[in-house]
DNA sequence: GGAATAGTGTCTGTAAGACAATATACT
DNA sequence: AGTATATTGTCTTACAGACACTATTCC
């Protein structure tokens, strides 16, 4: 049985892998992600997601489970929904060197504001449409991996249960139904959709209390089920473009 | 204004990227994908996904795209669905060194059969059941990058208009039916098939033609159309589990 | 003739969209 | 009182699933 031979270095193009994190939360009923302001070239003072290299005893997933961690401050128990994205790779993304970025998307809710970091001038939360209405300037190729992270994060809302990961462990109808509006730009149909979430099996479970403190009956407190997925999907509503001539 | 820095090859973490390639068509009516024979080690005699190093002034999309053009001869121009799937990553996948691996799908109409490359003994289509069934050794984590490039095929039927990929520029309803049947294992209802491709705008085109040569009247046939999404989507019928008890 | 496929058609149950009405609790 | 929300309910239309039938061409 032949050994594996070792590679040698010069027999492979030199390249860094790093991850970035899209951290997606919920504040006062609109899409936040995290930022950080760099404090070095290039890019200085441009906002960018938060990642850094995949280290050698670590993939990429537990590579962006530990930067959510460090850039939130949450603890690791907190079950934080955390999915790959996808990888960005153009050869000069990063004029510094080779820089191959594997892209994760998190999903939280609502979580204090972030301590900065050594290497970053400061963290914070800024809303997506601020971000994406240019209102910042993003570093990198990071303004295309953002919007491709929120049109994922869109999708995800149509398929599966998702949502629940931006409430806490127990919330109303109401609350879910405020996530989609916030991540799709428009409320659904009250009703329709009290229907339609229990309908689907393990989507929400009830629990055995009862919010109070707002306007209102007093509404059931659900808690998320254990299904994923939503079938059949639910429909973006922005969507329904769906071509106009459906001819016959 | 500074000048960005060089990175010093000490501060980062050495690794390889990589991108290996599922290449999927359709054989008498079951999903083939290329694979090629080890001819060293590690894992040699084993089959593994095509692949190769990302070479410093191509991005990932384009080494998946130069891979999947020398490894099955078609030309560039030929319009061949390739999309990436994710990224592979676990530190000992490749026992000789740190490799990254972004993984593509590409979706292909029936192909020759390849020509075995220099660093490969042998190259050939494999029916999937056959290889997930076992019946051949994958190497590396393959065998896991397979299960999810066939899930993803799976479901990039249910919601896009993917299916074409399979086809010749033409093709009859019912050659676009049964590449559903090859994919998912089961057959639509063909009359409602029927109904559902026709209602959905711009999945497929009539073109001035019929087919001949096999049984039955002559059938229309179509070309794909413009569309790339099926709203709302197909359903797989082996997904109709649906939990059953819709309480209500 | 037999087999395979294309094309047209029908019936029915379910789900989605739109909208109405009422009750409750905070301010 | 006014407002906001929860909850139950109705009506109508569209679509999905199931199934029937006929016609055409190859073997």
């Amino acid at each position: 049985m032949e050994e594996p031979t070792e590679y040698d270095p010069r027999d492979y193009p030199p390249v860094a892998v790093t991850v970035d994190v899209v951290i997606a939360t919920l504040r006062g009923g609109r899409v936040h992600v995290l930022l950080v302001e760099r404090g070095e070239q290039p890019f200085r003072g441009a906002w960018a997601l938060p990642g850094g290299f995949v280290q050698p005893d670590e993939d990429a997933d537990a590579a962006a489970r530990r930067e959510l961690v460090e850039e939130t401050g949450i603890g690791l128990a907190t079950p934080v929904h955390l999915e790959q994205l996808r990888t960005y790779s153009a050869p000069q993304r990063d004029p510094r060197m080779r820089v191959v970025s594997v892209v994760y998307v998190a999903l939280a809710p609502d979580l204090p504001d972030p301590v900065a970091g050594s290497d970053a001038v400061a963290a914070r939360w800024w809303a997506v449409d601020d971000v994406t209405d240019g209102e910042i300037d993003l570093a990198f190729d990071h303004a295309q991996i953002l919007s491709d992270a929120v049109e994922r994060i869109r999708s995800r809302l149509e398929y599966t249960t998702l949502a629940t990961s931006f409430l806490p462990r127990v919330f109303t109808l109401g609350e879910l139904r405020a996530v989609y509006a916030a991540v799709w730009g428009e409320a659904l149909d009250l009703q329709n959709f009290r229907r339609k979430v229990l309908a689907v099996p393990g989507f929400v479970e009830p629990v055995d209390e009862v919010r109070v403190g707002v306007p209102g009956p007093r509404a059931q407190l659900y808690r998320a089920g254990g299904a994923a997925e939503i079938v059949p999907p639910f429909r973006r509503p922005s969507r329904i473009v769906r071509g106009e001539g459906s001819e016959r």
